[in-house]
RNA sequence: UGUCCCAUAGUGUAACGGUAGCACUACAGUUUUUGGUACUGUCUGUCGAGGUUCAAAUCCUCGUGGGACAACCA
């Protein structure tokens, strides 16, 4: 609340000029999502902006589903987007929007333009209209139909919609200027004919309205105050504008902003559904996915994304987010929240030798030192436990702060233990480590072992493990840019091993998770409960690592 | 040989003619029973050239670089 971090975006200003000039007393935005594909990060940006200024501001946010091309959308996509916009923590009123509940005002205001000779029927083929087009740089011709009477266009524009012609044969053109400069305003196509069933309206329209004659119109029919699209909508304004005026409808203003881009990150609908067709991912919702059900699965919390939103700005400029802020948001907020359990991924056996054989003690253990109300639990240890692979060297470097022979440290929240020996498996692996425990350093209590540790690390008991499959997961790209590259395909880098399954071991506590549930596994991440998690074993995604100093600098040797 | 948009540390974003700041990253250090967290510090920036002005990241001009536009897609 405090002054000094008021720092607007430029859509925040123009808004609040907006409302001190007295042009508007609230605003209304709208996010019209087109129901062909799953919601990802990006329209996450969207979101968080379009219903953030409505309620920073007061007013409402609008959904609205654009549903103009009954060939490529369907009712299962209007359904993920409600369903993945209410998981970000947004709601709409409870009446969400359809361009296609305004066919027939948008029918009536093409006749509108017909009548003033600002609109006609064109029998031109899909190449003659494109051919008489031109290019940026050279003007286009006019149509030989350009000039029929408006009583002529009235009677064939009608009978298009009576499902008379066939798809293709004729369209409804705006009457502009063919040699604009603005491509968009040489005489742009505003009603096809396609002979199509709807998912909403069915069979009763046999032409449907193209995005130019039916955004801009809904947007007036919503009485949307700021339509906030991305730039590449930046040269369709004027046309946008044109109709408002031709049309005398609500003086709705599109602002363009930049889309959010991130690297090591897809983020076009056509890419992700190839990842999903040729099976490089499990799914639309593949915690790999940059998909708002994806990251959802990998464990990413709606306060993480949101955070993240309002973090990378609103400006004009063409933007590559690091992932590493993403990242960050999520290890922000998992801290807060998630629960501390020690899960040992890649377990070995370690035998405290002088501990007494049958004995068990139970250990009362934070649940989360950043949150004092998250309480304890009740954690056993015995003579056998189980410790991470990497915890142990048979020949440590000097910066291994860990156990190695004659190497001491403390197993978390218990005692301190001395490696005294180890054993090898056939193939040379440490397959045992034996210890001696110093019973006066026990946790809680004043150390008095005079024993000094680098380090303390986690452990699960041996006798009441529960069997844990880990699923690690890595980026999807080993390049930052995977679309970026002329002569390289994004597939060309697809990182192959972006998905590791481990069997691992959790405490006893690991048994009493539930869906979704986020915990961190201490020193290893942070985790969340998968859905495929079965009675006998639990699966576990790793939403994201802790930030590890040791294997960072380990890595650039 | 078009029209439109954009240009501030490595990344993202502020400064609205008056001290270039914030976050992330990276790197150092302090604390720590998580090599986590927290805290401290360091490195690094106004695309270029002119102009206006007491004063320019900001306004103007010209460059340079990047992006968008030629679906009966959105």
């Amino acid at each position: 609340m405090s002054e000094e971090t008021k720092s607007l975006n430029f859509i925040e200003q123009i808004i609040e000029e907006d409302l001190k000039s007295g042009k508007y007393t609230e605003i209304v935005t709208r996010f019209p999502p087109e129901p062909n594909g799953y919601l990802h990060i990006g329209h996450a940006k969207s979101i968080v902006l379009n219903f953030g200024l409505s309620q920073k501001y007061g007013g409402t946010t609008n959904l609205r589903f654009d549903d103009t091309n009954p060939i490529v959308e369907d009712i299962e996509y209007v359904e993920s987007i409600m369903n993945d916009i209410h998981w970000l923590g947004y709601d709409w009123g409870g009446k969400e929007h359809y361009a296609s509940d305004y066919f027939d005002q948008l029918y009536e205001f093409a006749q509108k333009l017909i009548k003033k000779g600002l609109a006609y029927v064109d029998d031109s083929t899909i190449e003659e209209i494109k051919e008489m087009r031109g290019t940026p740089t050279k003007p286009g011709i006019e149509s030989p139909y350009r000039n029929r009477s408006v009583e002529e266009n009235l009677d064939l524009f009608e009978r298009m919609k009576n499902g008379e012609f066939e798809d293709g044969s004729k369209v409804l053109r705006a009457k502009i200027d063919m040699a604009s400069p603005n491509m968009h305003l040489r005489d742009p196509i505003m009603y096809r004919i396609k002979n199509a069933f709807h998912h909403r309206t069915e069979d009763k329209w046999k032409i449907y309205p193209m995005y130019d004659f039916a955004h801009g119109q809904s947007d007036a029919i919503e009485q949307i105050t700021h339509s906030i699209c991305t730039l590449e909508f930046e040269t369709h304004r004027p046309l946008y504008n044109w109709f408002i005026d031709k049309l005398e409808i609500f003086p709705s203003r599109q602002i363009e902003f930049a889309r959010l881009n991130l690297n090591y990150t897809i983020m076009s609908k056509r890419k992700l559904l190839q990842l999903v067709e040729e099976e490089i991912v499990e799914g639309w919702n593949d915690p790999r996915m940059p998909t708002i059900s994806g990251m959802r699965r990998r464990g990413y919390t709606p306060e993480a994304i949101r955070n993240f939103c309002n973090r990378i700005g609103v400006a004009k400029r063409e933007n590559i987010v690091d992932v590493a802020l993403l990242e960050f948001s999520v290890r922000e907020h998992l801290n807060k929240i998630a629960l501390r359990r020690m899960v040992v991924t890649e377990p070995v056996k370690l035998i405290i030798t002088n501990y007494p054989d049958g004995q068990t003690e139970w250990f009362d253990i934070d649940n989360n030192p950043e949150d004092e109300n998250a309480g304890t639990r009740k954690v056993p240890f015995s003579k056998e436990v189980y410790i991470e692979k990497s915890d142990f060297m048979i020949d440590p470097p000097k910066k291994f702060f860990r156990l190695g022979p004659g190497r001491s440290v403390r197993l978390k929240n218990a005692y301190k233990v001395t490696c005294d020996d180890y054993k090898l498996d056939d193939e040379g692996n440490v397959k045992e480590i034996y210890c001696t425990y110093h019973p006066n350093s026990k946790s809680g209590q004043p150390d008095t072992s005079g024993i000094k540790v680098k380090s303390t690390i986690h452990w699960v008991n041996v006798a009441d493990a529960v069997p844990i499959q880990i699923r690690l997961y890595d980026r999807l790209f080993n390049d930052e840019a995977p679309d970026g590259h002329k002569d390289k395909d994004f597939m060309h880098f697809i990182n192959h091993d972006s998905l590791k399954i481990l069997d691992g071991y959790g405490e006893v506590n690991m048994k009493d998770a539930t869906m979704e549930d986020k915990f961190q596994f201490l020193r290893m991440g942070y985790f969340t409960m998968d859905f495929e998690s079965t009675a006998d074993e639990l699966v576990f995604n790793r939403t994201v690592t802790l930030k590890d100093a040791w294997a960072k600098s380990r890595g650039k040797k």
